[in-house]
DNA sequence: AATAAACTTGTAATCATTACAGTTCTATTA
DNA sequence: TAATAGAACTGTAATGATTACAAGTTTATT
């Protein structure tokens, strides 16, 4: 099943969430957008549809769907948290330009890290900087 | 020349950066101590030696080192950066029970990845969380 | 010794995030 | 349907890392 065939309430009931409206809406954002975005992202977005939407909300709810799975939280920023579906782990580049964050396919073997012997793994991330095909030759793209 | 051998000003100054007293010993602490210090770290152990220093300037200090390049930031944390003696690219472990972080000899060769092609990389972040063997066995380990 | 530039310091501001208490919503039961 | 308890939401205040800024100190040059 993909995301976006994903049926959102039913979701979030197999993963133990009860589905109200603000969850229902804040997770819909990701299924929208296929992108990385901030609390903020996400609050402006819903504001105009949702006036009663309280930022501590937005926090509460990505929290929450962090601590059950749903999304993993990716800190390529140095001063703002965003956030990701949760999938298979893979790694994120960060133009430093265009801000623009990109999911990048990274098969990274713990079992290859030979520091790593016997330690429980829980979490894993990489963040690669740098800049975009199209920042670095603007007028050669369409 | 390792880093233990290293003369602190003679270092500074094929940086670019002025040798002052402060920021001798602020690089001092990390050719004295193998870890990954927070600001705070720096700013507690020296202040007893150094009562008149200031925060400001280990914030000012430790930003133009990595500036320069001679440190690295680490953001495995969620709220707070840490900082690491700038060598070739490794990634950091960070145990959730005890706290620690440790160093990771991890190749992860950029031109492997299938979506950076022809992408210019400036900085490279491999992250891992977990536990570690102390933490796992803590009666096995003297 | 004079002077300018660089460095350091302390306080105040910024900004993302969390704490908390009050309000609203939801589901269950009578 | 009404009552009630628990969960979810909201708004404001607090927290805490980091930065801005202006004033003080040190350093280097003349």
């Amino acid at each position: 099943m993909h995301r976006k065939e994903i049926d959102i309430p039913t979701y979030l009931t197999e993963h133990g969430i009860k589905a109200s409206y603000q969850r229902i809406r804040i997770l819909k954002y990701f299924q929208e957008h296929l992108t990385h975005p901030t609390v903020n992202d996400i609050y402006e977005e819903l504001l105009p549809d949702i006036p009663t939407l309280s930022k501590t909300t937005v926090y509460n709810t990505l929290n929450l769907f962090v601590e059950k799975n749903i999304l993993d939280v990716i800190l390529i920023e140095e001063n703002e948290a965003r956030y990701d579906w949760a999938m298979q782990t893979h790694g994120h580049f960060k133009c430093v330009k265009c801000g623009q964050v990109f999911d990048l396919e990274v098969n990274l073997e713990p079992s290859s890290i030979p520091g790593l012997r016997g330690y429980e793994i829980k979490e894993q991330h990489i963040y690669i900087k740098g800049v975009c095909l199209k920042c670095q030759n603007p007028e050669s793209v369409h």
